[in-house]
DNA sequence: ATGTCCTTTTGGAACGTTCCAGGTTGCAAT
DNA sequence: ATTGCAACCTGGAACGTTCCAAAAGGACAT
């Protein structure tokens, strides 16, 4: 009691018991407090991926909006496996964690759905089937829009798309790059390589592309990591980017960002997604909102050095 | 009882019991359970810097090893604010976690000693003075001292180094640097600018190196982060790596190894680091040893394509 | 003295588990 | 029948907090 309100105690009762936790070098016991109060004002986060940084910026600003939102945040990890993320999932809400944000699942729905029956839940870029927890997107659909209208902008039609295989939002991007190549009237030149949301991944893709007798002009990758393994393929093969063939990613990571690779690609403002996360727990935590919520927020294009003009202009 | 041993009980209550279960999605409470078994099986880990990819490695390595020995894993991190790692650590210590892994920790040294004080710590790359707790630390001075003499043997001379401000083994580095050079009778041409473990710290040393009449031939950055933000900077210049200059990193992270990158470096295992500090900790916590242990990697040469020799030959 | 009101202190109960002691069975051996 | 000994079940204490009700003390007015 001392330590928290300090009300209804007198000055020097305060003083002695002060003292005594400096002494004794006490330190409150979070389960025993958390199991009489029936909550512990800590969210849990589970991220698929921590060595995808598209990911530290999820968490530094979930870790901002907590701290400002008066919750403490505890990370685990599911090493891009669902019976790993499952038991993530699990261990975080044995710990009675008061909400529960899930970045980029790839757990199975009915885990995702049984783990919101518990407690609040919002998922990070995967669109939830279950009306009964929050999701915070990006609109993949117009990024993927995005990303194959800027190659189209520099005269690109053979345009290949890899793809993420089972991450996040990756089936919704390939639909959003076959719905734009529809739109521009490039319905003929859809060409999708097998991928992943790794850099082995992309580079196993951008490999399948260059068996083909007619390379595309510009490859669009489901993701950052993914585009940049797509790079190395193309590098090996002695191509140079973009000269020889465009390329465009999809998260803006730092890795991206980095002035040796200067990657072209749609920007996902990790941070932002992170913070709306918090926002939307919070709303069900402490203001009882009940009704579901799904957040899009607008991915956007950032230029860099990976995209230009094909070396031959289409000539019909 | 049922959910754990099941010895003891007959086997239509424990159907009964594990139907029971199902129906309610019961789920065992880890404070309750915490609260009396007076342990928790849980290891804290507190990162400096989730945006450091090395820590993602070492991360996985610990998380590996955990999960060998029993052991749950909760992430907490510090952004490498020294006041938000210790709320942090303090976070960790309220839920009674079994042990803690401090990962380049920047807090003082007080808070850790005091942390020590009530569960076992192992610190992971930082020299700990106190002797209450455990370190894995890779050998900073060695380490340096192999990417000294890498540039020497290309027949180098004016080797500077880029500076790692307060990050951990930042200080060691450094002085391995200067030891190496004094080593090979280089000790008038030392030149140290001042960085930080970061991107934007690499950038700003490399440019207090640009500014000076003589560039050195060769740069040794005091992390691969570092290091990429000196490659920046020196591109920038419309200098090329290697003719131009020679640049070297440490740590070995994913940026360094991405072809398009292909900085030379010094290895230093994360995984490695992170499964010997689970073995530490259990070693306390299991097998109740007491004597402070101070595990030591070798670090080692990756040769990439950052190095080579200098444009002219030294002509003494 | 008696009563009222306020501040401070004290003493349980409760949270959801584990763990242990003591009971109750059932069954075989005496 | 009695004893012994399993196997199983039951009940209560304990863990370290919070929270609330009740008690104790003061100050002041009647």
């Amino acid at each position: 009691m001392v330590t928290r309100g300090e009300v209804g105690v007198s000055d020097e009762k305060r003083d002695a018991i002060l003292k005594a936790i400096d002494e004794l070098d006490y330190r409150p016991n979070a389960m025993a407090r958390g199991l009489v109060q029936r909550q512990t004002r800590i969210l849990g986060i589970m991220v698929s991926d921590l060595q995808n940084p598209f990911f530290a910026a999820v968490v530094s600003g979930i870790q901002e909006r907590a701290e400002e939102r008066g919750f403490r945040v505890l990370i685990t990890t599911g090493d891009r496996t669902p019976s790993v993320e499952e038991s993530a999932i699990e261990n975080l809400l044995e710990l009675r964690v008061d909400g529960l944000i899930l970045a980029s699942p790839r757990a199975d729905d009915d885990v995702i759905a049984r783990a919101g029956r518990s407690v609040p839940v919002v998922v990070l870029n995967r669109d939830t089937s279950d009306d009964t927890s929050d999701s915070v997107t990006n609109d993949n659909l117009a990024g993927a829009h995005l990303a194959v209208e800027h190659l189209v902008s520099f005269g690109h039609r053979r345009i290949a798309f890899i793809e993420g295989g089972a991450g996040a939002g990756a089936r919704i991007r390939h639909q959003g790059y076959l719905s734009a190549m529809h739109d521009f009237g490039l319905a003929d030149e859809i060409l999708t390589a097998e991928g992943r949301h790794t850099e082995e991944g992309g580079y196993r893709g951008a490999m399948d592309l260059l068996k083909l007798r007619d390379l595309p002009t510009a490859v669009f990758a489901s993701n950052d990591l993914c585009a940049i393994g797509a790079m190395n393929a193309f590098e090996e093969a002695g191509l140079s980017i973009p000269e020889d063939v465009s390329l465009i990613g999809y998260d803006n990571n730092r890795m991206a960002a980095l002035r040796h690779i200067s990657l072209t690609t749609i920007d996902q403002p990790g941070d932002d997604m992170g913070r709306s996360a918090v926002d939307r727990l919070t709303e069900r935590i402490d203001e009882d909102r009940t009704e579901p919520r799904h957040d899009v927020v607008a991915p956007s294009l950032v230029v860099r050095s990976t995209t230009g003009p094909p070396r031959f202009e289409a000539k019909s």
